[in-house]
DNA sequence: TGTATCTTCGTGGGCGAACACGGAACGACA
DNA sequence: TGTCGTTCCGTGTTCGCCCACGAAGATACA
């Protein structure tokens, strides 16, 4: 009845390096002692060979494609790799391998704690744990607010001909011209953050943002009876095109309608100025004025803490707050009780999953998955503390 | 002012390799150009020799505090490795050492699917990852309902003497003997799920409970006006002692306290029985008959889908439900819409992490966090889907 | 000075895999 | 039969590190 019960009726030992093999993973059931005292029967290219009858040379031509290998030696080793379940061992593959690998990482650049400085960090984890697998990163920035530093990184790109690329495609149609450059060089690209469907790529790791700005407005909006006004703050953003912050926002948009909130809910639209914060005092301050009944507040991008500034200049405390992504300040509020929710994507693991994958692909021979959402996290005053303090 | 911004004004690139060596991380900036060009300077022991003016053997001797060799040349060695950031290739390290390590995780049997089964992948993960790093992974289990089957099981271990043990402490009194019989024979345990604190472990994965308790409760809670009743679905368990669920239902009460809710808030406590589920349904319906302002229930185990269960079956769908952990049937009435939220707490990440620290204590020699609290991940029936996709 | 003992240290083989090199076997053709 | 070109395949070296072995030098004592 027990997945694991043995004739002893509890005592199971599962050896586990049969599930490594992939040799039946539940069927074998060892006593502990006799468990112990088995070596390790790691199957080598020399043991393929033998048991193949044909030398080293051959199972590693077999096992690369490189050719110059006759039918039926190929046929043989091909049965015994296949019977035996070999896998090679990726660590002496790489310590063996003369082969480097440049990838180049193009984000835009950032200050101090913000968002992109946590993607930063998750290619430097990548480079650290790839290092020796011969794999170096160049990181590259350019200025998201200034189209010209983005075509002329990309350029510098091109010339110097990388493994590998991974991209914020902030400037759509720039991103997507090189790319096509990459393509005719076969260079594989992959992108993080956001996508461009029509580009030929490796992965996508980032956000849903139209599920995430779906959950925000269940977080802001679930269980309300009565009318209540609602804050809708964004910020016009010249120059880039791709916007997570538009899906996020259609998403609020689609659980109103889908949950016949438009009644009841009232948006108050009010668009920040990406500097002059004094600019947004006011306009909330005139906001304020005009809609007695205003409940909840949101910004779609991660500058929420600006949102939280004024309104606690305002001593608007009873108003939630929702917002996106762990910046510092972010956080500060968070714990404060200032922002009441906040929606986390985990950055550095998009970083450090595309390294991974690229490695897979180039070195590994491994599967990997094209598309890949990251979980929508939900943090709250009450658990954000062991969610910043899990460092993986 | 920005980051990483050079004379170009925009294009900087990052040499990650000296970031590896922990050589300044951002002062050296490079042209991608001129980045492309260089070699990797890796370090080996080789080098470190040469510099130092010894042999390689001598180098080896130092590194792993062997012995045989003069305080003058121990000097040497240490000052070139310091000045060199020497870090050692732990690929070909694991490659050479002929050194096996026995690891045994212990921890209760189970039926597919329920919580424990996610524990064990974690650890079927880990044993394929470290596999090549000779270590092998014995997985036993014991039956929590019957504390004799977790002392036979512990003997046995204790005759194998493997090199670490893994342990889910659900009997405290017995697992506190079996920990101070390791310690005598020097054995590393590292707890997972719970802990003892009076024993001597190297390192402790899992959930604060407590705070996972006040999480739910907010969940539950947060924002009522008028006076409620909730249901709270306990599970009496015979023999153990060691029990999160108690922490949790702690942790609950507490937010009740600190948001002083006493008055608006009416636990209406309902003990399950193990099995009959006959039994509990009744106890449901007589519960509902007599309290009409039942808003919420919460269960402090995983199996909230039985209560999910009798109260679709009660037709009561406008009752909250709140439970723990990511059950397939859990996961399945979340989806429906009936379970409102679950509490997740990532049991594959603790099992994994669990031996990796135990691998970076004994074989990598690198540093590790003694107490690990893993995230309280609030999953809802708008962002489970992302969360369970997304496989690390 | 010879011999024994102890301390210190260098060398070489091996881990599993990549890959270059060149040899063996075979057929074609003069 | 000899020469050349192909096709196929085995061998040897290398990667960075571990570790066993034994050599060299120092010291002590006869």
């Amino acid at each position: 009845m027990f997945a694991h019960e043995d004739t002893n009726n509890f005592i199971i030992t599962k050896y586990v390096l049969l599930l490594y093999q992939n040799i039946s993973v539940c069927e074998h059931k060892y006593s502990i002692s006799k468990c112990m005292d088995e070596k390790f029967p790691k199957i080598r290219i020399k043991d393929i060979a033998s048991l193949a009858g044909v030398s080293e040379g051959t199972v590693d031509r077999v096992l690369h494609n490189r050719g110059d290998v006759s039918a039926k030696s190929q046929e043989a080793v091909k049965k015994v790799l296949e019977e035996m379940n070999y896998t090679p061992n990726l660590f002496a593959r790489s310590l063996a391998s003369k082969k480097q690998y440049r990838f180049v990482s193009i984000i835009p650049e950032y200050l101090p704690e913000e968002y992109w400085e946590r993607v930063d960090k998750g290619f430097d984890k990548a480079a650290i744990d790839f290092f020796h697998h011969n794999v170096l990163i160049d990181k590259m920035y350019f200025n998201q607010f200034n189209v010209n530093t983005f075509v002329e990184l990309t350029n510098k790109v091109i010339e110097a001909k990388p493994d590998a690329v991974f991209l914020a495609p902030i400037f759509r149609k720039e991103s997507l011209n090189f790319c096509k450059e990459l393509s005719r060089l076969e260079i594989p690209v992959s992108f993080i953050d956001s996508l461009i469907p029509e580009a030929d790529f490796l992965t996508y790791y980032g956000q849903n943002s139209f599920q995430s700005g779906y959950v925000a407005a269940k977080l802001l909006l679930n269980g309300i009876k009565s009318k209540i006004q609602i804050l809708v703050i964004r910020t016009r953003r010249k120059g880039s095109v791709s916007n997570q912050t538009i899906s996020r926002y259609e998403g609020f948009i689609q659980y109103i309608n889908d949950k016949n909130l438009n009644e009841l809910v009232e948006l108050i639209n009010i668009e920040f100025d990406n500097s002059d914060e004094d600019l947004n005092l006011g306009l909330l301050r005139t906001a304020l004025l005009g809609n007695k009944n205003i409940r909840g507040a949101i910004t779609f991008n991660s500058k929420v803490y600006r949102l939280a500034m004024h309104l606690v200049a305002l001593n608007k405390s009873e108003i939630h707050i929702i917002g996106y992504d762990l910046l510092k300040k972010n956080v500060s509020y968070l714990q404060e009780g200032i922002i009441n929710c906040l929606i986390a994507q985990r950055p550095d693991k998009q970083a450090y999953f595309t390294v991974r994958d690229m490695c897979r692909e180039l070195i590994f021979n491994q599967e990997i998955k094209k598309i890949n959402y990251v979980p929508i996290d939900i943090l709250l005053k009450e658990n954000i503390e062991y969610y910043l303090q899990f460092i993986e």
